[in-house]
DNA sequence: TGCGCCATGTAACATGTTACATGATTAT
DNA sequence: ATAATCATGTAACATGTTACATGGCGCA
């Protein structure tokens, strides 16, 4: 239900096949979704099914064809609903402070192996997510603010990079603050 | 593969029943998962299956019987092995910022109400958190502090609390800006 | 009279992941 | 020689949600 949306909204971005919009999924860590072949096809056929999008097929010598996918008038309504439709809190998995939840009867230094790993998965994301923004050769990326239609539009895609820059900021601070924590204790 | 280690780290703290579990989670906001029937009692066989649990029935007049199900040694020994396990990063599902992203096409009076809708429900969300910590009522909540069987224990959980404090905090400045900004544009 | 609690569970569906398949082309 | 890229797609599986079912009890 979300991810039809998801793609929905790049298409009234810009036209692009099926296999543009794996790739910008993959690259993307706003984007939650592994970015997979079959989610992303299935969902394809389902939009077009319902006529929210249009296909055009580009054959081309020596690679298979590209299906170019467009939004229709009725894509676009249908996305402007869902756009405006009551919003949800957003869901973590957290699987990490699960493992926390239960980590006391590891030893001191398990634990704070434990946590140095995550530590240090959360500052090179931190790394990728920056290195992400300035890569100018990386043409489609997913809410490139250079690539916004207006003013406003990029305002809005540079607050969720924000968004997404504090969440981790907010982990690296809050993981770091533990680790300090036990060795005091 | 999570929601399991997340039962069975629950039962190592105290033998249960599939009905308690559910409570628990359900009443939970660090735990993401829905709280449905169908799999706390699916993942249960599955633990007693693999011998990582017992369980054990207790009749009842006039209503059904509980199960109790309480963690092996065996279980314990695949719990602290999963406990260190290599940790993940946090996934999201943020579905807000995708409606946010498309939403250039609406106006500024519908995009602030979506956005204001937002901010009352993160609002609302804290004071759930909090209320649900002060309430001494709700026996068996998850993670509750007083519960903790250590000092070091008692500590890790109230970060898990403070984890998810800061978390709604962040969302919260960060869609205040958000509508602040808007304004300014 | 009707609803919610207790406590178990199932059926049907929706969503998401991993791995595989084609088959020529280009880079290491 | 080996692997990655282009571009499509399917099969099999794992996970998660909603809604339903039983059946007596207590509350308004």
């Amino acid at each position: 239900m979300s991810i039809e949306f998801a793609i929905l909204g790049i298409l009234s971005w810009k036209p692009l096949s099926g296999y543009d919009l794996k790739k910008m999924v993959e690259g993307s860590t706003a984007l939650y979704w592994s970015g997979n072949n079959n989610e992303i096809y299935r969902t394809l056929v389902s939009l077009h099914d319902r006529g929210l999008v249009t296909r055009e097929i580009l054959p081309q010598q020596n690679y298979p064809a590209r299906k170019i996918y467009t939004i229709t008038t009725k894509g676009q309504v249908e996305l402007k609903k869902w756009v405006l439709s009551k919003p949800t809190l957003p869901q973590r998995k957290h699987t990490l402070l699960i493992q926390v939840a239960w980590a006391d009867q590891a030893a001191p230094d398990e634990l704070d192996t434990l946590l140095q790993e995550y530590e240090d998965e959360v500052y090179t994301e931190t790394l990728l997510i920056t290195a992400q923004r300035q890569s100018k050769a990386g043409r489609l990326a997913y809410l490139d603010v250079s690539q916004a239609r207006t003013k406003r539009e990029a305002y809005l895609w540079s607050m969720i990079q924000e968004n997404e820059t504090t969440y981790y900021q907010n982990e690296l601070s809050w993981v770091r603050k533990l680790r300090q924590g036990l060795c005091e204790l």
